[in-house]
DNA sequence: TTGCGTGTTGCATTCGAATGCAAAACAGCT
DNA sequence: AGCTGTTTTGCATTCGAATGCAACACGCAA
């Protein structure tokens, strides 16, 4: 195997200079149209590609974005992290991956980001308003995705229920809802507060009650704890829980575990609209987050910093969409 | 924003010349405690931390792996890639994250991988022999997840199942299954092939029969078509789908279109194991791959080759494990 | 005190592409 | 041909850390 060719190769064969070669292969640069195809045609036959680490370390930027997600069990992480990768790759940037599953690991992702001088970065996990500041001090841009911080500025696009839940409640009170369970996600979740804030608003406005109250970790598996309790406390004759996955946990507990029928005894709604919430086992009702949008907006707020670090924080915010399925239906009396 | 410290600043500040810096954060490297510890405290006054994109231009080594996972909605390929990536990250080594849709993707992304000195390759996607091949030629070491070619030798982990499956056809044998459909994956993938294989050869020693047998492509959604595909041809009273997520297709089409109960009327199995089929809705019996240990296999084999970059070709196979779950019972006659 | 060996240190160079600057080539015009 | 203005080109330097080599310091024994 022969060594990787450099652009000095590429020159020497073609009968450049260097320079010739760097400019050839940097688009708008100066160079006549038959150098660029002596340097071209020298290439190609040498198999030549700009080495990007040497370019990176003279340009001062990597074209690396780093992007943190949790490592948790959770089908909304996925289709959030492929949707942003195939972004970025249009874009022609790279990602570079860090999966969190705790305070620790987000520590080192932010040392590797800092050595590995990605350009940016994009959070969809757990990050705290210090690390997040620090990023900031070390002049790397940081967007948030579907999440923030309740006393302290991030560029972040996020996705506001309030109208969909507006609309998914009128639904449930039409259906002759009156009795609500609220399935919590973590109490730290910004997310979880401004979901459940909505609920209970449209449930205030509506004149029913929160006869039950329970907490969910996000995960499916956390739902069934969570249900029994809600079914036991009183008898919800819908349950609201703040993401599908658990959502999802709740239909199987009720169906299987509490031997009740969704949606002829309970109606069940969740938040996220993934993949998983369609399948017909589940036809979850469910307020969709417009996840390609919110990459597509992610990225162009990332990149946008990157080229202008100045450039103020700004909050992108879009909005869920109602999605009706088969798990809700007419209350139980 | 002050800009970077360099090794040369934390140099200056520690009174020793930057091969001590170098040193310093170089393990093993000969430096006395003395200097050592000035530099450190100059290198924590200046936040300082290596350069990940020099040291790799002079080291040749970029400590990044390349991952190409598919990007289809398959709930296999996020467990994959999250525990490649933990792993990958105990090892010190960086993820560069890449999803393939089409062939078009795989071709950017070697393109990338080459440019980006990524020290070798993890393969859960589509890999053509040429694109292998090339990365071979290149010095790149490649090892394949849960594939790999037929008449071409390479790294690689995969799963056995016939052993596995064995187990599985006895147990659905005992249950007295005779007629078995049969719901394949893609032509192309080998996995299926040698899936089908084994269920094939063990229905023959069983003196049972494949009455129907029908394609998907993989997915959830192309399992509703073949359902009923396989139902009209002849009555199976047991299907085998190639994997989990078609076999959730299956048992949904089967219990909410066809309207048969799984598993009164008609069982059903899948491979792979991933954590959806465990969802009480499904249970689904089936062929488990031992995904984390897989992973790890996989780090060490393409570590092994960054090392040692002729190391012969070794394929690592581990055996997946029989995993009976609520979607099988007695065959209904 | 001298001498030797081991362990540290710094100098100078290297990795491969990008770029400011000055020189050179070219085109267009008189 | 001569002059001017615009491209093109190459030279030399830069980015920041790693490392071979030679110089040096130190400890220990004679």
């Amino acid at each position: 195997m022969s060594p990787r060719a450099t652009s000095y190769d590429v020159a020497r064969r073609a009968g450049v200079s260097q320079s010739a070669v760097s400019r050839t292969f940097k688009p708008g640069a100066s160079v006549s149209a038959k150098t660029r195809d002596k340097v071209i045609k020298a290439a190609e036959e040498l198999g030549y590609r700009p080495n990007a680490i040497a370019r990176s370390l003279i340009s001062r930027r990597s074209n690396m974005i780093a992007v943190l997600v949790s490592g948790q069990l959770n089908f909304y992480y996925p289709e959030v992290l492929f949707q942003l990768t195939s972004r970025f790759s249009e874009e022609g940037q790279r990602v570079l991956l860090f999966t969190i599953d705790d305070e620790a690991d987000v520590a080192h992702a932010i040392d590797q980001i800092w050595q590995y001088q990605a350009d940016g970065v994009i959070s969809a996990s757990y990050l705290s308003v210090e690390q997040h500041q620090l990023l900031q001090t070390r002049g790397i841009p940081v967007v948030m995705f579907n999440r923030f911080f309740a006393d302290h500025p991030t560029t972040t696009v996020w996705c506001d229920p309030a109208p969909a839940v507006d609309a998914m409640m009128d639904r449930l009170h039409g259906l002759g809802h009156r009795r609500y369970g609220l399935l919590e996600g973590p109490d730290y979740s910004m997310v979880n507060r401004l979901r459940m804030q909505s609920v209970r608003a449209a449930i205030a406005r509506l004149g029913a009650v929160e006869v039950a109250t329970a907490r969910g970790d996000y995960r499916y598996e956390s739902a069934a704890h969570a249900t029994r309790q809600l079914m036991s406390d009183a008898s919800p004759t819908a349950v609201i829980a703040a993401n599908d996955m658990m959502a999802m946990g709740v239909m199987d507990e009720l169906r299987q575990g509490v031997g009740l029928s969704v949606p002829g005894d309970v109606s069940v709604t969740g938040f996220d609209g993934i993949g998983a919430a369609r399948f017909s086992a589940y036809e979850l009702t469910t307020i969709r987050q417009p996840i390609a949008r919110m990459a597509d907006a992610a990225v162009s707020l990332l990149l946008a910093r990157v080229e202008e670090p100045d450039t103020s924080d700004e909050r992108r915010v879009l909005e869920g969409t109602f999605l009706e399925g088969a798990s809700i239906g007419p209350a139980s009396s």
